[in-house]
DNA sequence: CTTGACTCTAGAGTCGAGTCCAGACTTATA
DNA sequence: TATAAGTCTGGACTCGACTCTAGAGTCAAG
């Protein structure tokens, strides 16, 4: 299944401690057997993790859907807030693009510029901090 | 220190202990005194932060100008790449955007939709996993 | 029957940028 | 002088989604 779905054997066993899937059943000698239904839930995760869902709360989705409750409400209400924070995101890293290609122009044209460590940084206008993440593999 | 420059008393002596910035001097009792050059500098990592630099690449580039170097030229190659980074993300994320409105509009159109745990989110195209993270404060 | 490639388990480690803690001390205010 | 509020230290903890480890068991090919 780990090959199959590109998923990685670990995550696999890491989605299923926390609930998420479920293997259909075991070998005698205690080997994990996934069916179909798994690789459709591996799909489900990898796309509403695409959307911005963490699993905690694609665990919640699961779970409610599992208990005959259409989630689709609350997910439409999670799906929003995502939306809104995305924006906020993309405004946010658009903001630092614009400010680190200006910057990296202006140093084409003046060459290097004097400051207290280093003029091209120094010429910014003050901005918030940003905390980059590590990227998906 | 912590007030004026906004910083967070914990942050600074987390930036003492990475190197980042190094008091004036101490009180007789222990306390640590900053200076200007302190709040400048908390200001230049502020900055470089906000273009997309980590804390471990603003104390290469500190090092190396204090060492008499002028970084600029290893900052304009950090920054290049930190640039490039920063669209590829950008550019993801606005894909994320764009598949979570569909999604969002084509509900409202639509209603709820059936599916294997939620038709919302297996309408979607498949897409690569996403890492969100802890937003700065 | 051995070798190598796989799986099992529980639990620890990773990344980045801090934040929080306990327990001891210092400084400012009433 | 008592109290409140600040600071000192070193180290542990946080977040999210894995990834890795060790040690043991299993499976297919030669």
């Amino acid at each position: 299944m780990a090959r199959r779905s590109g998923v990685g054997i670990d995550a696999l066993r890491f989605y299923e401690k926390h609930g998420l899937i479920e293997p259909a059943g075991r070998t005698d000698s205690g080997y994990r057997i996934y069916d179909r239904n798994v690789f459709e839930r591996l799909s489900f995760i990898k796309k509403a993790q695409s959307v911005g869902f963490r699993l905690e709360e694609i665990g919640r989705i699961i779970e409610e859907s599992s208990a005959g409750k259409r989630p689709c409400k609350d997910v439409r209400e999670l799906a929003s807030e995502k939306l809104v924070e995305l924006e906020k995101r993309i405004k946010e890293l658009q903001r630092y693009r614009r400010e680190l290609k200006e910057t990296l122009e202006a140093w084409e044209r003046e060459g290097e510029r004097d400051g207290y460590v280093c003029g091209l940084i120094e010429g910014l206008e003050p901005g918030k901090p940003r905390r980059p993440r590590k990227e998906a593999r």
